[in-house]
DNA sequence: CCGGGATAGTTTAAGTTTAAAATAACGCTG
DNA sequence: CAGCGTTATTTTAAACTTAAACTATCCCGG
């Protein structure tokens, strides 16, 4: 490391380096697909730990409150982050520990709990976020506007496929 | 759920439906990179649960196994993985109590352990395989060769944008 | 108003994940 | 050949994650 950099070749093998020029198509685009959000998924990990001592799940779930600008139900948050419901338990309780966050819960339905960003919580956020779109910006930085544009439509375009071919049949298989 | 769906409506908020029109470019980019995949990641995560009993990071070992048709260390699957290499110790565990691999210290290296696949872990994999290849490909589906290959060619590009804009510039800060 | 199905959230058990510290073995240099 | 920095792996502690079971509450039909 210290020593400038001999085995550079070796450095950049990857689950999707790792892929047999054999494979069919959709798998190898699956494999680059995920080997690309795993990368800047791990990036931005580690600078929300070095930088600000957090975590990503807790940074999601603050950066939803903050979006909606309203309190959320744990229920929300669930479905939002496409999390379980338990999980939100859990990051939600470490959360307010921190005094991120407040719970309260719903006089109408005492099921219900509202979470919203406390004012402490609305500060760190937007400090965070603030980093958080430098690294996303930098991280896209070689592409031009009409690939970044291509992109969004290419991967919209997958999104409905994913949705109506695998999760939408699975969901209507026996029915 | 066994009532035939009148609230089909909300079910779709996601990560990425719930950001606001004002976000920034690389952004929505982002966000919609990592709902296809997280989607896509827990079908599967899902359709391994039910069809085989098993999980998505062991059947990602078990295909770094089968992919070199040889032997690799616990290292070379941590890198390979990109996980931590005390994750790989853990999983490796598992799969050897289920004598779906084996691992043999290597006599030169006597720090070195070797995993590989034995012959009912192989069996079993190309089980798994064959059904996880459908998976794939009913979740690409819809998208033609075209937009395949375009799909493919962008996310190349973003990887290299990736590790040379926020991996390599961070790796090399201060030093 | 009451019984029962639906909904909101928590708990539990098992597994995955990481970073950091610890262990063990290697291999070079003096 | 002794020590010492490096490398391979395991251990540890804390957090995240899920599915399934559970609790509490809601609300509808009779």
């Amino acid at each position: 490391m210290a020593a400038g950099g001999a085995e550079r070749a070796e450095q950049f093998i990857d689950h999707e380096t790792a892929a047999s020029p054999t494979d069919h198509r959709d798998l190898r685009l699956w494999l680059r697909l995920l080997t690309l959000t795993t990368l800047v998924e791990s990036e931005i990990r580690g600078g929300l730990r070095v930088a600000f001592d957090t975590t990503l799940p807790r940074f999601d779930l603050m950066a939803a409150l903050h979006k909606t600008k309203a309190p959320l139900t744990m229920g929300d948050l669930s479905r939002r982050l496409m999390v379980s419901n338990g999980n939100i338990t859990g990051v939600t309780e470490r959360l307010v520990e921190e005094g991120l966050v407040v719970r309260t819960r719903s006089k109408e339905d005492k099921r219900t709990q509202y979470v919203e960003l406390t004012a402490a919580g609305r500060t760190e956020f937007e400090r965070m976020a603030a980093r958080h779109e430098q690294w996303i910006a930098a991280a896209f930085a070689d592409l031009s506007d009409a690939e970044a544009t291509k992109l969004m439509e290419l991967l919209g375009k997958a999104k409905a496929s994913v949705r109506r071919n695998l999760i939408a049949a699975r969901e209507g298989q026996t029915q």
